[in-house]
DNA sequence: ATATTTCATGTAAATGTTATCATTCAAAAC
DNA sequence: GTTTTGAATGATAACATTTACATGAAATAT
């Protein structure tokens, strides 16, 4: 049998209310009963019930965070940011996977809402009006990870990827490319658009157009790097450079040139987006743009506990500086 | 304010009992006044609290998983597994990382029992006596992830890293490799040991051996790689193969040695350990073994959700299934 | 000596559920 | 017409804490 708060409180010969207040380290009670208690405590091995705790409360310590895959590199660091933050400020973290599927976000929040989390984080690639609508309403305190809310005023920390896209193309264009090819998330979402409107950008401003033929879609991952290229060079046009949305897209890119005896950078120059720490390890090494996604992770934290323990009920959003680093492949 | 079980009774013009009735799927209430009842929740934006359900039921339905780095490659799949058995049967998760730390985990694993989880996976690289001491005393059952409890009964989901490493060593040695080095884990830890254990078994049946200055510590990161190698260049000793404990110790290994003109594999083989999806995307692809740590993960948490349903209380340890994988590295 | 303050402790209500037991009421059985 | 059954519902005691309030004793002030 579990021992609880009263068993502790027979064996020093107190009141409950008085084994409560040395666990919860308040004053007031006299220091010879207070080691009575420790005492009694080692003794029969008691360990509080955070559950009933929270229950009186009205506070769980507890932080939901709502990301597509933990297992996704893309997302894992932000995951370990909002962690660290946490352990320093005692909260505890409820994971819950969504996999990119509305419906599986609508039952993640409704538990965590129901197992009281004090506050969410909701990590995504975008946010669909309805659930946008949803988050706003939701008793917990809710902070955006790498999200935008466009339409509303939802919390957020994310990062300037049109900017980014921008600055990355701007780059490519001063070192002589002007045919360009887009490797773009054939499942859309906000930073894909950003993306391609900061390209689309930057070769305005340098009387470039894009071929929106060589806007191909496709899947983020290794794999999908691997078609896009493979659907690129087989359209047979002219192409200096092809950007990608990730680094792993890019690997996958580059294996399919250098299969097809087409040299990167020298024939064909390929960035990457969002470093990744194998990107420096590959060869050709990748140029790409770092985005601080641990820093992502642990602002939201931090800006969710603030929102949670002081009622600073005004929404934020930061933004957070990336940084272009240029490496072999273009 | 937020609304509770009776505040929907008494917009339903039931009892408490009724509504607790309806929302937990309980038989023997009229069809009508479910109809009622349901009809009141969805008005007052009802939304049961698992907290105090909790403390009422005494099961929370929540699993604490301890793991030394959710960002850490190796780690993250088993947690992937993890959470989609635990989103199968309706259990969530406490993620707490341990970052190897003594220390941390023993706090860890207080908090997950403060907290009530039914019950706790242990993932980890090592397990100390007096560690395993603590597990066996706590009130949740538990299950250890790649850790084996040599002098213990605990139960465990694991791999023979003893014979991977034996059977992929054999297989080096039938390519006619006959000068091992072999960089190992500077923490040490099961993992490192047992792998360590099956080379030299291989070589000994092979009447080789295995020359005690060529098992070479380091960090089990790219990073380390790339200083393993180049400290195993600098001594100048004659070697065919270096086997690592880990792919990405591989991936710097490799470029450290090709950054030198030492070409892999002709002029020397290198191994990895645990493959991960880019060792198939480099250059050399990398040999290796492959260890199914999702399912790792996965049959953890199935067993530890099936420990905390049924009191089904014999400890088990089952161990999983690896397969050598030959690429171009060696 | 009495009144007042201060400190240490205890009592008990409250937190939001679930589940046991009791109650009601209608229909069926006698 | 009375008794029995059984289905539907309600009252309420847990669950393990915290905390506002009450109490009592000792110390200080009057």
């Amino acid at each position: 049998m579990k021992v609880k708060i009263v068993d502790v409180a027979k064996e020093a010969n107190v009141s409950v209310a008085t084994v409560s207040r040395v666990v919860n380290n308040i004053p007031l009670v006299n220091e010879e009963t207070k080691e009575r208690v420790l005492e009694a405590i080692k003794k029969t091995g008691y360990k509080p019930n955070a559950i009933a705790r929270s229950l009186k409360i009205q506070r769980t310590n507890t932080l939901g965070i709502m990301i597509p895959d933990i297992s996704n590199p893309l997302y894992t660091e932000m995951a370990r940011g909002v962690e660290d933050i946490c352990g320093i400020y005692n909260y505890n973290i409820i994971l819950s996977n969504t996999d990119f599927s509305p419906d599986k976000e609508k039952e993640s929040l409704d538990v965590l809402i129901e197992k009281q989390c004090d506050g969410i984080i909701y990590i995504g690639k975008d946010l669909t009006d309805e659930f946008q609508e949803i988050l706003k309403n939701a008793p917990s305190e809710i902070v955006l990870g790498n999200v935008m809310d466009e339409r509303g005023d939802l919390s957020s920390v994310l990062i300037d990827n049109e900017s980014a896209a921008y600055d990355l193309a701007k780059r490519a264009i001063e070192k002589g490319h002007k045919n360009f090819a887009l490797f773009t998330d054939r499942d859309g979402g906000f930073t894909s658009d950003k993306i391609l409107k900061g390209v689309k950008k930057a070769l305005n401003e340098a009387d470039l157009s894009l071929d929106e033929e060589l806007i191909i879609p496709g899947n983020i991952n290794v794999k999908g790097g691997y078609a896009m290229m493979n659907k690129l060079l087989d359209s047979g046009k002219d192409v200096d450079i092809a950007m990608t949305m990730n680094d792993q897209v890019a690997l996958g890119a580059i294996r399919a040139a250098e299969e097809r005896g087409v040299k990167v950078p020298d024939d064909l120059a390929v960035t990457g987006f969002n470093d990744y720490w194998l990107s420096e390890w590959v060869n050709p090494e990748i140029t790409t743009v770092k985005l601080p996604m641990y820093d992502i992770g642990a602002i939201a934290a931090r800006m969710l506990i603030k929102m949670c323990e002081a009622d600073e009920k005004e929404s934020k959003t930061i933004t957070c500086p990336y940084e272009i680093v240029e490496r072999q492949s273009m």
